[in-house]
DNA sequence: TAAAAATACTCCATAGGTATTTTAT
DNA sequence: ATAAAATACCTATGGAGTATTTTTA
């Protein structure tokens, strides 16, 4: 019968593509790995590994056996997380992505609540976009991410946790007039600047707006809120932030204004994206109900 | 290092909730699956199974590492079938679930194709509505389902084949005119009579038509078409029918007009669901192609 | 010829079997 | 008292190590 052994072997020589150092790898002698590694593509009737004395390729069928077994490995990771995580929650460290629209303006607000609830809590968060982060979950590299809906998640499952709306950043000496609120046909579109492509900020406030993603020119190629603030301030145009984000970059004695912009909503839902079958649950739950309850008592 | 003998004999207790049944289904002696279970319980430091010398009960704890241990099993089953399905393809059987509403419509039109091109290839198919569906893809029981879509399939994915309108069914006698088309504000919504509650076509019709789900008076309580499009020959009122189940309820000879419901389409998008991580895509693809290859030769 | 994987041979850990004991109803 | 799981003990398989051989770039 297979086993779980062999499968480790494996993938520490698709890692290294070398014998001897996937053997120290694992602990073991270059013998003790050859021969595992022989019967393992004896049992399955495939060739993994095309090797002679100077390297060592891995054929086609090769791969999606190795793609598999790390499927494998994961599984009964979470298996043993099982385990570890019901005997005490919060006690395994827990990797998080999120995206830069959310992660400097949501974290702060929450990751101290966090702290004082879990405090021997390992949490480690990585910074991606989207798309980064989607194939990390998938593949097992961080336990889930933080998105901003609507997004292609296929295969992923999301749990919705905040939704916000958009408000409309002009510089004071150029606010058009008093009001509270704003709706896209008032706007000036070509004053109008937004991140880059690739950041989906971009696409949810045009989405709010009922725009296309058509080419603008107005397109600023920047990568975050705070230059793009900083334009706003020097009155090269307006731009349109989330919620969540208004009272760090917007204070009370700034040249800039933030009218809500009145459009039906809610604009961008946020989310914890993780893979379908993904154990720490419970974790995540706690997790997500400190997020709700800080981001309600913070912005609202 | 926790093992895979170790997931199977539990996963064997399980099913039977009796050491010694379970040992006899994995052909080893009760003592070495005692043994195994105790070794693996100390591993995970989880009690999985509550046992005395009447009964076996799982913990809550046990079956959520139960849960996953199948998940692991199913994964590697899939490991395996990889070699064997590269080898040689269709060697595998595969079972295919599909739902009531296009089963008995298109598996006629595909199927001797399939037969032709791969005629060791054992398919099984199985019926069911989509809910089950969902649920026997997501645990692995069956490999794929086709289903009607849109249609919430959280965590799974899907492959869209083939899209098609609904026409509208009436009896000769009382078809208001003799155009080739309708349109969802001419119809009489009081005469319309669709299937119960659970069937996705239900839905899929209305929202053809931009109707609510409303709970109608004209609710037929119907669990076929066949059945619907005997009613509509008694002048009991018409129907929604999709376009691949035209040819077989409504003949030449018949009492019945089938015109094109005129509402923006396609009204009704028939895909293939796998989990994410399926493995036997290879085949799918090329059953994919048989499909939308026939239906488009015998229905356009 | 030299670097690297495969093989030969030995050893020991452990999975499994049989027989027996413990346990709880 | 008895049915069922745990344990004791023995055996055999196979995984791992060391030393050596084979392979081919």
């Amino acid at each position: 019968m297979i086993s779980i052994k062999q499968l480790h072997y494996a993938l520490a020589i698709e890692k290294t593509l070398h014998f001897k150092k996937a053997a120290e790898a694992c602990n073991v002698s270059q013998s003790a790995l050859s021969t595992a590694i022989n019967e393992l593509e004896k049992q399955l009737g495939v060739t993994i590994f095309e090797r002679n004395n100077k390297q060592v390729l891995i054929t086609n069928d090769g791969q999606l056996i190795l793609n598999k077994a790390k499927r494998v490995k994961l599984e009964l990771d979470e298996l043993l997380q099982i385990s570890q995580s019901n005997q005490q929650p919060f006690a395994t460290p827990m990797t998080i992505g999120v995206i830069p629209t959310i992660g400097p303006y949501l974290l702060p607000k929450v990751l101290p609540e966090v702290r004082k609830q879990f405090p021997t809590f390992k949490l480690r968060i990585i910074e991606e976009q989207s798309h980064v982060l989607v194939e990390k979950v998938r593949n097992g590299e961080i336990d889930a991410a933080i998105l901003a809906l609507p997004y292609p998640i296929d295969g992923l499952m999301s749990f919705n946790f905040w939704q916000e709306d958009f408000y409309w950043v002009c510089h004071k000496d150029e606010c058009p007039k008093k009001a509270q609120e704003i709706t896209s046909e008032e706007l000036e579109i070509e004053k109008l600047m937004l991140l880059k492509d690739g950041h989906c900020l971009k696409d949810h406030a045009l989405a709010a707006c009922k725009l296309q993603n058509q080419k603008q020119d107005t397109d600023f190629d920047s990568a975050s809120l705070h230059t793009l603030i900083q334009m706003v301030a020097g009155k090269l145009g307006t731009t349109l932030v989330p919620q969540m984000a208004l009272d760090q970059l917007i204070h009370n004695e700034s040249e800039l204004t933030a009218v809500h912009l009145n459009e039906p909503g809610p604009h961008r839902t946020i989310a914890l994206i993780i893979r379908p079958n993904y154990v720490r649950t419970k974790e995540l739950t706690l997790l997500q109900n400190i997020f709700t309850e800080q981001l309600t008592k913070k912005c609202k």
